[in-house]
DNA sequence: ACAATATTTAGATAGTTGTATAAATATCTC
DNA sequence: GAGATATTTATACAACTATCTAAATATTGT
């Protein structure tokens, strides 16, 4: 299990933006406007989420949309059910 | 989801404790033998473990021994499930 | 090609973190 | 209670990170 991809989920900013992505696929503009730090600062977020292969990019236009790479999450649950699991995969 | 639980597994050293504990209960000392590092600085992961509620300790005479806290990975994988999940659930 | 918009990259800085050594605390045995 | 063992706490420091502002890159429309 990479090292990036626990990193990524530490930081509460990041954990956010995979939430919004859950709803629909966004832009840059779009994430960024829902956070009070610079837009700079969110696409340095997006950079860290994307390094760690949580989310992929497709360019449209001037805008670059940002969508959850779902895969990635079904390793790490996985992750968690194998080595400490135990009962943890009823799904309410 | 606490912050301190992300932050708290983003450390591989500190995976690698909890992945210990799985096998079975082991005192600090036990767990620290098996790192490079110093035993304080075990310690101090073991600090953060703990305040993260992912272990739990209870004291045997000089030693104290820490087990795994399994409620709380299984709040891990129900936020992975709950909001990513999709079909993380099927346990291979 | 120029201006406008969208996004990323670069450079700087303050705060956090992982590690080390040394000191402190707790328990056990004699 | 003194000494030995187990563990944590204190202090310091280098490395990393989140944020900022400013500059750079990319695309679109005129």
């Amino acid at each position: 299990m990479e090292d990036s991809l626990f990193r990524a989920l530490a930081d509460p900013t990041r954990r956010k933006i995979l939430e919004l992505l859950t709803e629909k696929d966004r832009t840059a503009g779009e994430i960024a406007e829902q956070f009070p730090i610079a837009f700079a600062s969110v696409s340095h977020h997006l950079g860290v989420l994307k390094a760690a292969d949580l989310v992929a990019t497709e360019r449209e236009g001037q805008h670059i949309r940002y969508r959850l790479n779902t895969t990635v999450f079904q390793e790490v649950v996985r992750y968690f059910m194998t080595r400490f699991g135990g009962e943890g995969d009823k799904h309410a």
